[in-house]
DNA sequence: CGTTGGCTTGAGAGGGCTCAAGGCCAGTGG
DNA sequence: CCACTGGCCTTGAGCCCTCTCAAGCCAACG
């Protein structure tokens, strides 16, 4: 059960993972199941565990004052599922995340973190992570205000099609800030 | 000279720095200045160092096939500059970063990263860094797809005034994604 | 006092949005 | 086995926000 989460780990460090410190991952991690529609997290509650995807979909999204949905993230296996800024703060989360499909996840507190923070490997990786992450949304931002709205989804559609076939149009129409029905004429052509 | 930076990395460690630690960080950063409109950083270089702003605004950006200017991030006194991607990576930029003022940084070589990352109090600070500029960029990107025009302006003005007296209209109209002539109007009212 | 950079204003065009309706498909219950 | 329902995608019409193109103004500066 534990082996995609160690494949993923070795994929960031040089060395292999001591048996001691898959002891201490194995401790650290818990097994967690939720059914499609449950949430991993509640708009107002703070973000206690982070989560790395063994099987399913998740989506993280705001509300706004008019009710619509505004989708920040879209998550699939083998990626991490956490509200980074209330998680790392323990302030009240400002979103939903939800389970898209039947999801497995592989969760830790955040009291464990220094803790599993201690194995190099480990450290490395988040370090590696935290950087793509911020590179990755630093090009989000920068399509966002470069790209029109059908370049976008050209885009996405190149360098996330996984994504792109497991979440419905409405769903990647609201990750890329545009309307559905801009999407689908969008996409009439490709068809 | 170096005051500026240890207040800065006092910020985030509980701890004082000890004379030892001091001593290393004054060895791995070198004082750099920039005159107005200097690169810090070419597109197609690799970006080798990060600097901590002592004096002054740099500006990041892009440059399209139609010749035109994406601003990225602004920035000024106690903030850090580096283009991440190419930084971490060690691959070619796709950006210019371009001293706004006469500019005085200390920065250090990438080379020098391990060394300085072993001092405790600068490892938790690079940390949070990490997270936060992560955080930000979430917000941000929640911004553009969510906020018109006019609003995005208005938010960023309340969050970073700082930067918006710091730097002509058109600057931070390219960095919300808008038209100039668009700030202005949006500004009409306000004046 | 000409040049340069920045800001403003106007007019027109267009990309994307909203509102509205219709079609398709899968799941569900009679 | 069929009708019904809900979720999703598509298409059309009209509108509005924002962009583009163009011109003019003003202040700073050499």
């Amino acid at each position: 059960m534990y082996e995609p989460l160690f494949d993923y780990i070795r994929r960031y460090g040089k060395e292999a993972l001591t048996n001691e410190e898959e002891t201490i991952i194995e401790s650290a991690f818990e097994f967690k199941k939720l059914r499609k529609r449950q949430y991993f997290l509640e708009e107002g509650k703070v973000c206690t565990h982070t989560g790395f995807v063994l099987k399913g979909a998740l989506r993280q999204f705001s509300v706004d004052d008019t009710g619509a949905e505004h989708i920040l993230q879209l998550v699939i296996e083998n990626w991490w599922v956490v509200d980074r800024e209330s998680f790392h703060n323990q302030t009240p989360s400002k979103y939903f995340i939800e389970a898209w499909e039947d999801v497995e996840l592989l969760v830790f507190h955040r009291t464990r973190l220094d803790e599993i923070l201690k194995i190099p490997v480990i450290n490395a990786m988040f370090w590696h992570m935290s950087q793509n992450n911020h590179i990755a949304s630093q090009k989000r931002v920068e399509d966002t205000i470069t790209l029109s709205a059908v370049k976008r989804y050209e885009n996405f559609q190149q360098h996330y099609p996984e994504i792109v076939q497991r979440f419905p149009q409405h769903q990647i129409a609201s990750y890329l800030g545009i309307a559905r029905e801009t999407l689908s004429r969008a996409r009439k052509p490709i068809r």
